[in-house]
DNA sequence: GGTTATTCATTGCATTTGCAATGATGTCAA
DNA sequence: TTGACATCATTGCAAATGCAATGAATAACC
């Protein structure tokens, strides 16, 4: 009986808000990746995001990766100066419109990739596992969230 | 052809990475919030968590808190610290154990909870509106997910 | 061509964060 | 009781973060 003598009030429980759930689950699953990134690899979840894009995209610019990958682009250049400073991506200005960067993965990143890579899908099936049956309609529902929200970022309303 | 030569790399894209998706909606979605709370109310993320769980269960401890709510003991220590100063809440010695605190809404604070939790609700009704009929199968996976991550927190492993 | 706006990446700087003390209490066992 | 250890909240401090310049390059307009 813990209760005060409030009549009005109709018991909000934080554990089914929605978007508390979701920043808790996040920042779980982030920090175990994170983990496992930073002990075997040295390298932060930003550095992360712009490996994986770059293994992925090829040639890329900064700003590419911030709107690909959700990443402040001070993020992004910060993260890419690590990198570089570590001899896993290059920089190279763009020929065809010298205010872009190319980044690129060097061998040494590729290698670091093709090592991350199978550590990224073993967390992945972790997770699908844990899902068990709940997988399709989790990864549906999230797909929503992220289409809607798509663009619902700049707020120019 | 963007494809370098590379024939091992089995082309990993983050855009399916459940742990990168997961990060991206709950920044979204907090960060949604968040706007909304700082511009209508002038609280933090934080402090909505700490007003709320104490809306919700009354008189708490700052440890409390930061098991129930996943907030750093630091963050939870200085939230309660400005919402004091903001005459929200109140502290004061748990007389059984003089180390605990022990932290409630004043009724300034009572009062700015029954203006937020509308706010909440209706943010809440957003979500799912926009998860439509994928609502539940997103949240049964949602909560598998935390429930299996409870304390994988602490790897003493 | 010359001038004004835009776009891009970086960086300065104030704020926030997380971690490791710190100090104040409490527990337990000898 | 005393002393060693545990727990709680706060705070110091270094690192990370976000935002707003900054400077370089391009685009757009006249």
């Amino acid at each position: 009986m813990e209760d005060q003598d409030d009549p009005a009030l109709p018991g909000f429980d934080l554990d089914r808000f929605t978007p508390y759930r979701l920043s808790v689950a996040a920042e779980r699953a982030s920090e175990g990746l994170a983990r496992l990134y930073r002990a075997r690899f040295g390298i932060s979840v930003a550095e992360w995001r712009v490996l994986a894009h770059l293994e992925h995209s090829g040639n890329v610019s900064v700003r590419d990766i911030e709107a690909r990958v959700a990443l402040e682009k001070s993020k992004v250049s910060r993260a890419a100066s690590r990198l570089e400073t570590a001899g896993l991506i290059a920089k190279a200005v763009d020929p065809a419109d010298r205010r872009l960067l190319q980044l690129s993965l060097t061998p040494e990143g590729r290698a670091l990739m093709a090592e991350m890579l199978p550590v990224a899908l073993g967390f992945q099936a972790e997770i699908e596992a844990r899902l068990g049956d709940a997988l399709a309609g989790f990864e549906r529902g999230l797909q929503r969230l992220l289409d809607d929200m798509e663009d619902k970022d700049d707020p120019s309303a």
